[in-house]
DNA sequence: AACGAAGTTTCACATATTAAAACCGATTGA
DNA sequence: TCAATCGGTTTTAATATGTGAAACTTCGTT
């Protein structure tokens, strides 16, 4: 009898995996050594993959990387996403106003993933954060998103992934963080100042759907000193103003909750 | 023996491409259908894709749709991606200047696919393009690569794919592109009017890489009494010079090549 | 309450996948 | 120039693994 799970497709996702992680082309042996797998199997799945065009071999002719298939599933996901659609107006909008980079981000799996950014006019867009994964308890983000779900919730959560420490700031204990969640719930502002990487400062807000329920949140961020001196009052209260326009638009009802 | 490829891979990807096509959430009999596979079959692939959180399944606990990580993988790929990000600034200043959309499109397998888009200050973005596939015979993105082929490999492309009419203006006939294409070839202007979809106006030029390989292509496009208006010409030069400002930040040399 | 439609689980079987080993080709160093 | 090394690719035999039929479960409908 048989797994519950495909084999053969959840090694031929570690491939995907290690290949989207790498940064640059990987050969057949690399990647085998990377999860554990016999090199004429990873050779094969690479084929397969490379066919489809999930996966492209350099023309050096020796190196895998991702194939623009990969783009194709992914942009179009990413271009119908309700939640995007809504939120990158309202976005490109509070980054007018404020000058400061704007985020998008979706939970998933007791982290959150940043989905969308919108940035001020021409600073150059180091290396984006857009695409990748951070922890909720060190994030403005994840703050605002947590302090949208029931206690015990929470504690699942933070239990299960732990609460790492990245700068002194960063809150290791969870009945403090408790404390300030309930905070947040009340004002629906976040603020994480240098949790999570020194120097910088991000404010976060809750995004809700039709049916009251938290499905993203947004977030402004930048130099502490400058976001200091724009003044964080007026920053989330702008920021706030956003959230609630895009939760309006996807069919939040605020006279009714509130 | 066996085959080249590996079956179980590729029925995962089967399924994966019918629910990123779907555009909606889909059930496993439905799924089962339009693969020609055993639900059950399909389930277990479900199963697996899911766990991964390549595949989500609706709260309403029957249908199944792409998951978050498909994103990340896409949206990390297109974030890395060299020619993405040289073309982005140039391309919002090009939109800055004309007040119509650009786009950025690679090749693949003889046809185009979007890749990004900058689009005029508040236009609401309708439906986008990025993701999508479209032939390179009616477009002038199209029109603009091709001009960049030996004609042998032109000509082994639009037999292989066709030549399908999608207006009156539709070029059919491959001798009739083929003169249009030299002429391409030496302007490094392409133009397209209303081949493709009625009423709109595109205007291409190839992005070339340090090694004189055509990797890429910008375009213009809007409404045809809008494109006329502004000027056909002008348009071309604006956006011929953006092209040329990608190709020098990739290492394209004009002046060895030119 | 019975029926039907869809999702899920079980299970015996045979196929498709695997890993070892052989093969090939390029690069390196003697 | 030749031998050695290191990848990538191909072959193959053994069997673990994925498959589809059928049974089971929900759920909604008549």
């Amino acid at each position: 009898m048989s797994e519950k799970y495909v084999q053969t497709l959840e090694r031929s996702l570690d491939v995907l995996e290690v290949l989207a992680q790498a940064e640059e082309p990987l050969g057949v042996t690399e990647i085998g050594n990377r999860i554990s797998l016999h090199k004429s199997t990873v050779h094969r799945i690479l084929q397969t993959l490379c066919h489809r065009g999930y996966v492209e071999k350099k023309k050096d002719h020796e190196r895998y990387q991702l194939g623009i298939k990969i783009i194709e599933l992914g942009i179009r996901f990413f271009n119908d996403l309700e939640i995007r659609k809504v939120a990158a107006p309202v976005l490109s909008d509070l980054v007018k106003v404020l000058d400061e980079v704007a985020h998008l981000v979706l939970p998933d799996e007791g982290e959150i993933v940043y989905i969308d950014r919108a940035e001020s006019s021409q600073v150059v867009s180091m290396h984006s954060k857009v695409g990748r994964r951070a922890p909720m308890h060190c994030t403005a983000v994840g703050k605002a998103l947590l302090s949208t779900m029931p206690e015990e919730e929470v504690r699942h959560i933070l239990e299960q992934k732990g609460m790492t420490s990245y700068t002194p700031n960063t809150i290791t204990d969870i009945d403090t963080l408790l404390v300030e969640l309930r905070q947040i719930k009340a004002t629906k502002i976040s603020i994480e100042k240098e949790e999570n990487e020194i120097g910088i400062i991000c404010l976060g807000t809750p995004i809700f759907d039709y049916s009251g329920q938290a499905i993203g949140a947004i977030s402004v961020s930048g130099p502490a000193s400058r976001i200091q001196e724009k003044g964080i009052t007026r920053i989330g209260e702008e920021m706030k103003k956003s959230g609630e326009r895009i939760s309006a638009n996807l069919g939040f009802d605020f006279y009714k909750r509130s």
